[in-house]
DNA sequence: TCAGGATTTAAACTTTGTTTAAAACATCTA
DNA sequence: TAGATGTTTTAAACAAAGTTTAAATCCTGA
């Protein structure tokens, strides 16, 4: 079990370097068995495939950067709040790690279907207490009456997208990779402005 | 130059075919060869790889289904109908050809680099009329003083980001495909109201 | 008509991820 | 301690993919 676990280890290492350095798809197996200075095929034995291993290793990405997320998600701040530090702590996230979207966008990309079993996006995308929240206001008429799941996946939207485009806005702006930061700099007042005008109670 | 015209029609074919039912990355070129009844030498003979094949391919899907959007886009309208008619018709138009979506993600994720220089793409996100727009409107004072890029950003954000991540919307509310359409179509009336609110002077 | 370019073909090549079967190693028990 | 048993490692081969090659065939224009 000893020398074991050091060999699983060496294997998910190298492959974490390798995949966030060069992508999923461009680095092959036999480079990662390289890199951990093991045989082939231990890649098969301690992962069962090279999408497994994948799949392992953004499972823990994920969950090591999401988890200041979740835990403002289901804090008891106030919905204004709230959303306010939702949104600049997600978009601090992607800013420092930009590989995180790009392989949010191989696993949305290559299976959709896949993506819904991970554990780790499934609980990064579950809001009880959020909706729960959201209803509450509407309820109490501190708010507009407001679908929880569309206002969720407005912000997510508005946050994510635009990493996910990034070097097309860039190329349309002529921005620079500081002003790309400063475009998203601006996004965290501008998006829960957005938001948060987005579910005012109309002045009577 | 006639027969040739043909063979190179008959693998584009075929493989819009294929690539849509099944995904670029799971049909296979002798797949292509063999639905188009050729040899499979020859899809390299007239598109020199199959990433190349899958750029044709693309840029004739996007072409032929946004060219509405950018006659939008590009139109007299007013700002608030344009971009009413724009969320709708955009929403439409993903929701009629959901491949486009996993197209565009695949792309966005495969090679952003390559993105850029698609000229297709490019054209779609070009928005020089519209930008002018909200420039002068601002300065007219018929609107918040608003970044056009912004404004543009978030309208494709929460047009697009949501096809991107169907499945999981549909896992975590138990939506199924109905409900999901349905979802969408509420879409076309709330990213509207959302982004013209943004917009909207404060009433004095 | 026939020379030369364009098209098509069969076959092979390279690089993937994966599997296999045997060897090496470690561990536990009689 | 010796041997059996299970785990880990190895070298080699496999299958499927995209691509390339070189020869054969077809077509066209002088």
């Amino acid at each position: 079990m000893a020398k074991s676990k050091n060999t699983e280890q060496k294997i998910f290492d190298a492959a974490t370097e390798l995949f966030l350095e060069k992508g999923v798809d461009r680095t092959s197996v036999r480079e990662i068995a390289n890199k951990a200075g093991i045989n082939l095929a231990l890649m098969n034995y301690y992962f069962r495939s090279k999408e497994n291993l994948f799949d392992a290793i953004f499972t823990m990405l994920v969950k090591k950067n999401t988890r200041k997320l979740i835990k403002i998600l289901d804090s008891d701040l106030g919905l204004e709040e709230k959303i306010r530090k939702y949104v600049e702590a997600y978009i601090d996230m992607l800013t420092e790690n930009p590989l995180l979207v790009s392989f949010v966008m191989a696993i949305v990309h290559r299976s959709q279907e896949r993506i819904t079993q991970m554990k780790a996006i499934s609980s990064l995308y579950s809001t009880p207490k959020f909706a729960q929240q959201v209803f509450d206001e509407s309820k109490k008429g501190n708010i507009k009456p407001t679908s929880p799941t569309q206002l969720f996946v407005d912000m997510l939207s508005l946050i994510t997208f635009p990493f996910a485009i990034k070097l097309l806005i860039m190329d349309k702006t002529s921005y620079d990779e500081a002003q790309f930061q400063a475009f998203m700099e601006e996004r965290k007042q501008r998006i829960p402005d957005l938001l948060l005008l987005s579910i005012k109670k109309d002045e009577e």
